[in-house]
RNA sequence: CGAGCGGACUGUGCAGUCGCGGCGUGCCUUUGAGCACGAUGAGGAAAGUCCGGGCAUCGUAGGGCAGGACGCCUGAUAACGUCAGGUAGGGGCGACUCUAAGGAAAGUGCAACAGAAAAUAACCGCCUCUUAUGAGGUAAGGGUGAAAAGGGGAGGUAAAAGCUCACCGACGGGACGGUAACGCCCCGUGCCGUGUAAACCCCGUCCGAUGCAAGUUUGGGUCGUGUUCAUGCGGGCUGCCCGUCCGAACACGGCUGUGAAUAACGCUUGAUCUUGCCGGUGACGGCAAGGGUAGAUAAAUGACUGCAUUCGACAGAACCCGGCUUAUAGGUCCGACUCGGUAA
RNA sequence: CGCGGGGUGGAGCAGCCAGGUAGCUCGUCGGGCUCAUAACCCGAAGGUCGCACGUUCGAAUCCUGCCCCCGCAA
């Protein structure tokens, strides 16, 4: 799920979905949706999360975390943006728990 | 044993599960942004973008000006502002190391404060002649300063002074050694003059511009290139000048739309890497054999577990190379390298 | 990928080209004026000149290398 296929690449269409799309927040995600005929993601790490090494794992990890809920979810365009920690402290499983929370909260999650 | 100097290397590995990029092969009553299998997949700096090239396009770079870079010598190289070896001058007891190291007798500028004076020297002095003083000689001594007109010694003198002498330094000439920078020796000149060129500048060498978002290809409509006629204006060609090229008809190219920093190509076999031999003090070069080595494009290397006692630093290719610079935990190795101590 | 500009007291800026004294405005502190505050007047404090190396007798200024910030073009 966390293949090229399902990235959302063109900058229209994220400039779509960032203008119209729907917000929900959490502690460590931001996360902008709009819906879709496929489920696409994009991820988007600024300069302020470090390096670009720091900044590749960041991405890695937001994918790694989204890929289960690809196919849980109403198909929609989906914008990942984290938050920066203070501490630089990131992992899947923050990522994971709080990507449940806001799925959950805006009631995107398919019987 | 301790302290150091110089150089080279490494930059977690293995196993399992899940996951990603492009590649190859195969599969299909889900021909797709599909699935399966296979091998493969970041660095020593990939970084900063500070230099030099390749490559590409524009062009024809022919001349001059402007502008920029470099600057001991010889070599290496595709080239360099890089590297190697040497010279000279600093630093270190030493191994060793550092240096933008041409020209101040082409010209211009600047040298605060202090000081008489910061460049056609003369304040206090010293000496001679005159006598409240003035004239002359002089640059040893004093004082100021970062810097004061070769150095300190002997002779010499009214007092002095390269005035004279030897030594050292400087400059000029010659011999020898060295490809050269330069070294060394001999002879001569008493030494007509400070520093600063990382101040302008002069001399020598070199430099066309733009950069892969360069550029090329594919397809519909309108304008351009080669050939033939015309030689004025304006425009293009490097910032400027000289110089040089353009407008209408036939075959081929630009602009615009689909069209978006699209798709494909450029895009990875290259001044390549490994090993061996040969030449060279060395940088490096030559020959042979072998390896096949990321090519993404909203942009691929990770997560978890186990083992290695502890696993850790700096950090992620974006056209490609050669350097430079900067960041960097831990670890390994080499040296007929140095100094100090101890023992034999 | 290619360029340009900047970094000086707490804030905003001069000084740099042309090297010797770091200055201006606001703010801060102390005093005065006022019943009191502001304004006004007098006085004072406060700066490794982003970092390092070099050139020079001497560097904020010149050279070289880094660090950070801002902007531009495709």
């Amino acid at each position: 799920m966390a293949k090229r296929c399902f990235r959302l690449k063109k900058g229209k269409e994220i400039e779509k979905v960032f203008k119209s799309g729907k917000r929900a927040f959490s502690q460590t995600i931001t996360l902008v949706y709009f819906p879709a005929k496929q489920t696409r993601y994009a991820v988007c790490v600024g300069k302020k999360h470090g390096k670009s090494v720091e900044r590749n794992r960041i991405k890695r990890y937001l994918r790694e975390a989204f890929a289960p809920f690809g196919k849980k979810i109403r198909p929609c365009s989906v914008l990942l943006i984290p938050k920066v920690q203070e501490d630089g402290h990131y992992s899947v499983s923050l990522f994971a728990r709080d990507l449940g929370k806001i799925f959950g909260k805006e009631k995107l999650i398919e019987s």
